[in-house]
DNA sequence: GGCCAGGTGATGG
DNA sequence: CCATCACATGGC
């Protein structure tokens, strides 16, 4: 069936496209403004823009049934207004960021478990090679269905071998990472949808117990993952990075100096992570 | 050719 | 507990 959404608050579903366009791995049209979601239920939704940024419009269709449709609106950030998040920034050292960037969503990934495979996959990696080995992980080991790729299930990850990944150019430490998450989570011993229900602390105590999975990635699980709002990785090279761009200062900020206008960013850290990664793209 | 990349675990003090 | 280092490979 077709849903039909309309948002009351400022939505930019063209940096939206922009930025899922950067996922190889995602099917999507600019010109008709659609794009198609791949869940963790192996369904393809298509969510095509039919209105404006100042008055956003939306076709959903492929959702069968609530639930279905509840996730599709949290994978875009349709149940919550961007409008508290601007007025909260406008008196902060981020105003300018925030105006530039004004109605660009936290879009989640679209399964929780792609979420872990892709963050371990890209650690340390460039992001162009790590495209690469992302999508030979899921043309090698996931499913087309409809014609759209979707990210292999655990129980088939964990019962590979190191050498089955290494043959793609996984390094030996990352094809462990990888398996030792699948088999954790096939097993049931890990259930992230159960997970998902905790508080941020709760999560990333549970997550950083398991080889390959560190401060970093508990991170991204948490905002790409779950659009947590209120995270700031300042491990994460790329937000210092921006922040040495938007400040001019010679060197990259350290932790501390950082972390020194959370009591200003917060409760929405994320919306700060997120645009200023925005800004260096 | 050298340094870096949306890090992490192991090691040694 | 903190600093350092190996890891593995492509991109620039």
């Amino acid at each position: 069936m077709t849903e039909y959404i309309k948002l009351n608050f400022t939505y930019d579903f063209g940096r939206v496209l922009d930025r899922l366009s950067m996922d190889p791995l995602i099917s999507l049209n600019k010109g008709e403004r659609y794009v198609l979601v791949t869940t963790g239920e192996r369904k393809v939704h298509k969510v095509q823009a039919t209105g404006t940024t100042e008055s956003p419009t939306f076709l959903i269709e492929g959702t069968t049934n609530e639930q279905q449709l509840q996730t599709i609106k949290e994978i875009f950030h349709f149940n919550r207004s961007l409008e508290p998040i601007h007025a909260h920034f406008a008196h902060t050292n981020l105003a300018s960021l925030f105006e530039e960037h004004r109605g660009t969503p936290i879009i989640r990934e679209f399964s929780l478990y792609a979420t872990l495979m892709k963050s371990i996959i890209h650690q340390q990696l460039n992001l162009s090679f790590a495209h690469t080995l992302t999508t030979r992980f899921v043309h090698t080991f996931g499913e087309q269905i409809e014609g759209v790729w979707f990210y292999p299930q655990p129980e088939v990850i964990g019962q590979l071998q190191v050498e089955h990944l290494r043959e793609l150019q996984f390094s030996t430490r990352k094809a462990e990472y990888v398996i030792g998450v699948s088999q954790a989570i096939a097993s049931g011993e890990l259930n992230l949808e159960a997970l998902a229900q905790r508080d941020d602390e709760t999560i990333t105590q549970t997550l950083v117990k398991y080889r390959g999975i560190g401060p970093w990635t508990a991170g991204s699980f948490l905002l790409f993952g779950l659009g947590r709002p209120n995270l700031f990785p300042l491990a994460d090279i790329g937000l210092q990075n921006a922040l040495k761009k938007l400040w001019a200062t010679p060197d990259k900020p350290k932790a501390e100096e950082i972390a020194a206008h959370f009591p200003d960013w917060s409760p929405y850290l994320s919306y700060a992570s997120l645009y200023l990664w925005r800004s260096i793209e």
